[in-house]
DNA sequence: TAGATTATTAGAATCATTCTAAACTAGAAA
DNA sequence: TTTCTAGTTTAGAATGATTCTAATAATCTA
């Protein structure tokens, strides 16, 4: 049994051929930031047959299992991170694409006071690149 | 003339019924962060006849010239900001609202290092804020 | 191997936003 | 004033990402 299935089997989902596949793909490229459209691509021309709404079943259950995180950048498009840690993303719009910003590399000298009755969740930093000059 | 006249006139945009109308709310509200959803509501109460594409329309001009700032958060919608200063947000999904964090409530002890041949353009920093316990 | 449960799929639906192209209006010029 | 034109508004269609539907298929367990 693959590492894949492993991990499908430990979350009690059934191994299906584009479920251990998309799995694959976590694993190989260990690191990643996906997104549903690049990842139907990469998977078609795998030849692996598959449909986006597969796609976006199973990507959102792996986030629901904790084998993935889910979040926004920007605007329309949703991304999920195989980085589980808590983290932060610089944007390279030109290649459409994330690069981690590991939480020791930004620290913070002075928080700002949170509303009264509520309570810090998620904290979404994205710093958008341009071309230098 | 009005303050909203004024302020069209100095952009030069004519300064129709819904153009005028759009302005007062950002005169009359001074900080706020608006929707187009929440917009087209507001001056549908007023009893203003406006479509839904020239709140779109008029919210991206305003923005082009200056006057506010357009941003998203998290995923689907668009933002427009009264607030033209360098800041960040708490955003309360309870109330699909928006809290400013004026940018010297935050301070930075270190910075992440911007990848080769890139400069950092704009920074987003949203603190998604959940109800006590 | 049967039966029940869980997955996959094509295509329709949804929602925010933009586009299209026709009808209207503000303001400059006559 | 009236006339003319560029700029505006509008209804509704189009778009793109995501979700839903409900029919079909695969997997698992007994
Ligand atoms: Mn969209
Ligand atoms: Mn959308
Ligand atoms: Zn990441
Ligand atoms: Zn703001």
């Amino acid at each position: 049994m693959n590492d894949a299935k492993e991990i499908l089997k430990k979350s009690k989902l059934r191994p299906t051929i584009q479920r251990v596949a998309i799995v694959d793909y976590i694993i190989e490229k260990h690191k990643v930031h996906i997104t549903a459209a690049k990842l139907i691509k990469y998977l078609k021309n795998k030849k692996i047959n598959i449909s986006l709404a597969t796609i976006y079943n199973n990507l959102n259950e792996l986030a629901d299992k904790g084998i993935l995180k889910k979040f926004y950048v920007n605007n329309d498009k949703m991304w999920f991170d195989t980085n589980l840690q808590d983290h932060y993303h610089f944007y390279d719009p030109e290649k459409d694409e994330l690069i981690d910003i590991n939480k020791n590399e930004i620290s913070f000298s002075k928080s700002p006071k949170i509303p009264n009755g509520k309570v810090k969740g998620s904290i979404n930093i994205i710093i958008n690149l341009k071309n230098k000059n």
